[in-house]
RNA sequence: GCCGCUGUAGCUCAGUCGGUAGAGCAGAGGACUGAAAAUCCUCGUGUCAUCAGUUCGAUUCUGAUCGGCGGCA
């Protein structure tokens, strides 16, 4: 069987991807890797790609969904599956480039067999934790999943939760359910992996966010308030949206405040970015300043498939 | 200039009735089984402002000096 090929550039937020795709624009279609991304009206917010580079380079899973809606992993990988086949027919080479080391794990081996996400399911389970308290579930857990329940921190609420969805959505405990330990066989993959030092991504973050603001990150959040997102839909619990909820319910922070929060938990997050991409095999990695050296080896990499860039 | 308060970790501060000190935040490392920009775990030596005095022993008490804040002039 013929593989897909497939070029993966990821790496820390504002380390410099969106930019570095437009070496790639005579022969390749993106396919986002940016779990808010997806979602419409939060464009400045998420630093979506701005139209001048979209129109150079055909990108895929960007701005189609609204706030309300979820998507997971198990969205990603169906329809990155369908992307990659479809660009690859097209005769062109499928680029999945963002920062969601969560999704391109589950890409790269594959689901696990786990049943999929039931929001119903979990629904119940929250509520049980807010009436009934942790310690129950935990109790819970322990009788019906022990692996996960030693595998699981007590606080960890969310993954205790999760790990009971499973139970009553299939019967079976999460642990009893396979997950993938090596790379699905139908793709490719030339992993390249984007990363700076620390000290030069951080103040390229805090440089990024004040660009946020100036660009009207305010206004865009006020839209969507106006929209009737709130808490409650997965699009405003982001880095630059999340933080204005928060000042919204206690009150106590100034719009400067804020803008400090979120540079803070953008540097959070492309902490545990790099540590969750760490774990990858087979990367390439290098600074976005040595473009020469990372697309010679894009191109022995094509040059499998006759294609130059 | 005088009076009062104050100086402890990168920041905000606690504390030691005299036996060389600990929280939160920041920061670092890690985890990650279909919610993941989510969620969770681990990590605290610093001339306790400086100099002198008392003391077996001072970051702690005393004095002076130098910062800071407030009040009065």
């Amino acid at each position: 069987m013929n593989k897909i090929p497939v070029i993966v550039i990821f790496g820390p937020t504002a380390v410099g991807k969106t930019e570095f795709l437009l070496n790639f624009s005579r022969i390749s279609e993106i396919v986002n890797l940016d779990s808010l991304q997806v979602y419409k009206y939060m464009d400045i917010g998420t630093a979506a790609p701005e139209r001048e580079i979209t129109d150079r380079i055909k990108h895929h899973l960007t701005g189609f969904l609204t706030p309300d809606r979820e998507f997971g992993a198990g969205e990603f990988v169906r329809e990155g599956d369908r992307l990659c086949s479809e660009i690859y027919e097209r005769g062109r080479i499928p680029l999945v480039s963002g920062g969601n080391a969560f999704f391109l794990m589950n890409f790269i081996y594959g689901l696990p067999e786990s049943p999929e996400s039931s929001p119903e399911i979990r629904e119940k389970i929250q509520i049980r934790l807010e009436t009934e308290g942790p310690e129950s579930l935990r109790r819970e857990l322990e009788k019906v999943d022990p692996v996960s329940f030693n595998r699981i921190s007590e606080n960890d609420h969310y993954r205790i939760t999760r790990a009971l969805e499973v139970f009553h959505a299939s019967g079976r405990p999460l642990s009893s359910f396979k997950v993938p330990d090596r790379p699905r066989e139908k793709y490719d993959f030339l992993l390249i992996g984007l990363i700076r030092d620390r000290e030069e991504l951080y103040s390229r973050i805090n440089r990024r966010v004040e660009i946020m603001f100036e660009n009207g990150l305010v206004d865009e959040y006020r839209k969507l308030r106006k929209m009737g997102y709130g808490e409650a839909d997965p699009g405003m619990s982001g880095i630059g949206y999340s933080e204005f909820l928060l000042m919204e319910r206690t009150g106590c922070f100034t719009i400067s405040d804020i803008k400090e929060l979120i540079k803070q938990d953008s540097r959070k997050y492309a902490k545990r970015q790099i540590t969750f991409f760490k774990k990858l095999e087979n990367v390439i990695w290098e600074s976005p300043e040595n473009s020469d050296s990372i697309l010679d080896k894009v191109r022995s990499f094509l040059s499998k498939y006759n294609f130059n860039i």
